[in-house]
DNA sequence: GCATTCCTATAGAGCCTCTATAGGAGTATG
DNA sequence: CATACTCCTATAGAGGCTCTATAGGAATGC
């Protein structure tokens, strides 16, 4: 993953998790997936970012069974982490405005 | 500043100098005004990351004297700086892209 | 049984940015 | 002058995020 950008990883992670719950690595597939390959969350960087999300109070999880039968971590925003989700995509949008701004000024 | 994106930082100071030659100070508020205030870069942040940019081999630097007769450092870009400037612009575009369609999907 | 995939997890390091602080040097004001 | 103020650079120390590398339990395919 590039390593411009740090501190997105929750905004990406909030984002994925909007349409309803997934375990770890469904996360991570779903971010690769919706960014067309440009981010790839690897575990190492993945699970950190969940549990101080979950310490946070914007997740919650709890144990249930993926697709394939395999016992997984599903993890769910709660309603602050749907204000998080809000808050940090208005202000992406803000930045990443006032950037463009001065790349072409 | 707001902390959700680090590293963003190199490319803003890349782009300020991109016209000409500035001081420390002279960037920074450069920064701040092609962000429209979005970007308020404190010495703290400022230096360190200047010297570690110069040490990199992206900027040189020289003593002179500023607008109001004090004795300041001025840097400019290498060419690998410029090189630098226009990967990480491009880079930026890239991520900025991704992030966008991630949002809306 | 054995290798492989799926899934979660941790340790440790590296790196960037922040707050707080410092100090020299020129300038204005009385 | 003397004092306060702005300009300009600089460092220390802390905090925080992400990376690489590693580990292991559990289900699956052959």
């Amino acid at each position: 993953m590039p390593n411009l950008l740090q501190g997105t990883l929750d905004l990406l992670i909030l984002n994925a998790l909007a349409p309803g719950a997934m375990h770890g690595l469904g996360i991570s597939r779903r971010i690769e997936q919706v960014t067309q390959g440009t981010f790839l969350v690897k575990p190492g960087s993945l699970f950190p970012a969940l549990h101080r999300m979950e310490e946070a109070g914007w997740l919650a999880s709890s144990w249930g069974e993926s697709d394939n039968n395999r016992k997984a971590k599903f993890y769910r925003l709660t309603p602050p982490g749907r204000r998080q989700l809000k808050s940090e995509t208005t202000e992406w949008r803000r930045i990443s405005i006032a950037i463009a701004a001065a790349l072409q000024a």
